[in-house]
DNA sequence: ATGGCATATCAATGATTATTGATATGGTTT
DNA sequence: AAACCATATCAATAATCATTGATATGCCAT
């Protein structure tokens, strides 16, 4: 870094409010794999797809007819969803059944929990962590 | 819907694995809002910024130092967080703090929550429904 | 009121993502 | 094996989103 660079950032660092001091961050891969499963629910099809899983297992074709989304389409979101871990799968005979992971919702609850303001204890994503380390291809 | 389509649907329908009749399904307008609140978590930014909010609150030239993000970006992304009703925001003087609302971050658990295998009570929103009425904006 | 600082908005560009149609794979039935 | 069905993949297009630079707004100090 510049030595001029470095006497703006002094500068900048020297006008900040008083008493709040910058917060070293931390960037971590964590967070990569947290917007990863917030992404994988980001998507009104997919959200509608995780509702219907919510009640029982659902093959493709139920999922097609009930959702009257194209079959390559959902079969599209499925896997966004799979790879985020979110839901597996079965083959039984011609049909593929989808079903809701535990893992993938408890990492998001976790999160949201460590984040929210008053339950703060460090790192919002130290309690994640143990998860993550046995979650799926992570 | 024309006889020709009713009729593809139709067979279409008796297809289907037996004993698992297709589930009619609702596309609430609620259900937009919940992918809402994902896709504003859905970007490593914003779940950093959440994140350094989870502390205490912050003023914008914080973030932008700690996050290393250019201003106009920072502020975009605030922006989308504030939108899902993540965030709130309040000014003292030159500076404006940005705060995370409990609010948003437990509707995303409330709808986690009931979603879970197991745990499934009927409609997956139903128990989100009352906290959403008298969420922001919605 | 003038100048400087903090933040927000806007228009334009680049990067991701969703969608579609065509085609491939793998199981099932005859 | 041949025909059929369920699902997955692929290439191409359309739509959305993130990013950048320029500029606007509003507060504060001189």
């Amino acid at each position: 870094m510049s030595r001029r660079a470095l006497l703006r950032v002094a500068k900048k660092l020297a006008r900040l409010p008083k008493g709040v001091p910058a917060q070293p961050h931390s960037l971590p891969s964590e967070l990569a794999h947290v917007a990863l499963w917030f992404h994988a629910l980001s998507d009104v099809t997919r959200v509608n797809i995780v509702q219907m899983l919510s009640y029982r297992e659902r093959c493709v074709s139920e999922l097609e007819q009930a959702l009257d989304v194209p079959q390559p389409l959902l079969s599209f979101h499925l896997k966004v969803l799979r790879d985020a871990g979110l839901i597996g799968r079965r083959r039984d005979g011609q049909w593929v059944y989808y079903a809701l992971q535990d893992d993938g919702l408890n990492f998001i609850i976790a999160f949201v929990e460590t984040v929210k303001p008053g339950r703060h204890t460090g790192c919002a994503l130290d309690c994640c962590r143990v998860l993550l380390r046995q979650g799926p291809e992570l």
